[in-house]
DNA sequence: CTAATTCTTGAACTTAAGGTCTAAAATCAG
DNA sequence: CTGATTTTAGACCTTAAGTTCAAGAATTAG
């Protein structure tokens, strides 16, 4: 029983992620939160504990969101190589696109955070190791369908994926399309 | 005429570079770097004028001196590759065997600051086209050399080498030695 | 309807960030 | 020395970040 909650807190929770992800952890104050999700100050911290805990909760959700999204736009129809092509353009398309030039949440808590803490660090990890466990299982699909070498090391193959969509979203903050699309032909021209 | 200065202007410089690097704009105070430099505040304003106008001197600090360190280390003996690998390998150790994890300060303000701010991207930019211009120098020495193929686009391959390397950087936050080793090989594998 | 319970919200509080200012200290030209 | 000039350093100020709180508003069990 109690009073009902007047809010989704997963709505409020997608909300936090955007504005931390656009104003970035330290930029983003719980009166900005406040304003963006529609729900005063003190409501916040009685529901979720602290701008920290919000913010651990935006994170996962995006991690989420980010690895479903990868997966179903990986499977679609094509070889490995196509479909991870037209993923880093997607995606560099999306950072230069929306009117912030964000980049990825995760890269830019690791970067915003630094080594200084611990969880942090740590869920950006899990993120990262999901999105590398998706290029690998895609790359030896590809091998099971015959459009991947049988001896290309799938893990690797990767890791060094993972390096260069790093790279990317790093560059996507400064760089123009034509550079960025460059980028993704020479590094996926090999095999 | 007038008091002189108790201190090196540059010396001062280079430790409040040590501190944003370490702490992230944001996270450093004015305390803080009155702290590491044994200046106090007054006169860091004084002389400075502003914690944001002393950060772009240390960013410009920081990309004078890392490209200094690029140029010299790229010249020594050996092929473009060889001396590409061993840089790519130098700074990932520099990033792990440091007690901090710290990255590269240029990565972290453009992720920290977001497109939010014209001219810290700006001073990003350039720093990262200086790399960039050193990488082609480089791999077109080797080409005069002959250890790198004649038909190689060596500004396309410079902009795959920055992007490897700022993934790299990344990653460096969350993940160990062997993998970033890993990533190195699987990068320079090809021609 | 009442009580127990849970939510809501703006005010209030505490701390510190970022910056300004002033009185004293140091230097040098004359 | 004197005066002009520049630095120094800590006190001081203002604003806001991050959080807590008290008082009231919904809701349901009984």
């Amino acid at each position: 029983m109690g009073r009902p909650k007047s809010f989704e807190p997963d709505v409020v929770i997608a909300q936090a992620m955007e504005t931390f992800w656009t104003k970035g952890y330290a930029g983003t104050s719980p009166a900005d939160l406040a304003e963006a999700t529609g729900v005063a100050k003190g409501s916040l911290y009685h529901s979720f504990g602290s701008k920290r805990e919000l913010f651990a909760m935006a994170l996962d959700l995006y991690g989420r969101t980010g690895s479903e999204v990868t997966e179903e736009f990986l499977s679609r129809p094509g070889t490995a190589k196509e479909r991870i092509r037209a993923y880093f353009v997607l995606l560099v398309d999306m950072d230069l696109d929306g009117p912030a030039r964000r980049g990825c949440l995760a890269q830019n808590t690791v970067e915003e955070f630094g080594g200084r803490d611990e969880e942090a660090t740590r869920a950006v990890h899990r993120i990262e190791e999901r999105m590398i466990g998706l290029f690998a299982a895609r790359i030896e699909q590809g091998q099971r369908d015959g459009d991947v070498d049988r001896d290309v090391d799938a893990r690797a193959q990767a890791l060094f994926l993972q390096a260069i969509l790093a790279g990317l979203r790093v560059m996507a903050k400064t760089f123009d399309r034509p550079v960025l699309y460059q980028i993704i032909d020479t590094a996926l021209a090999g095999p």
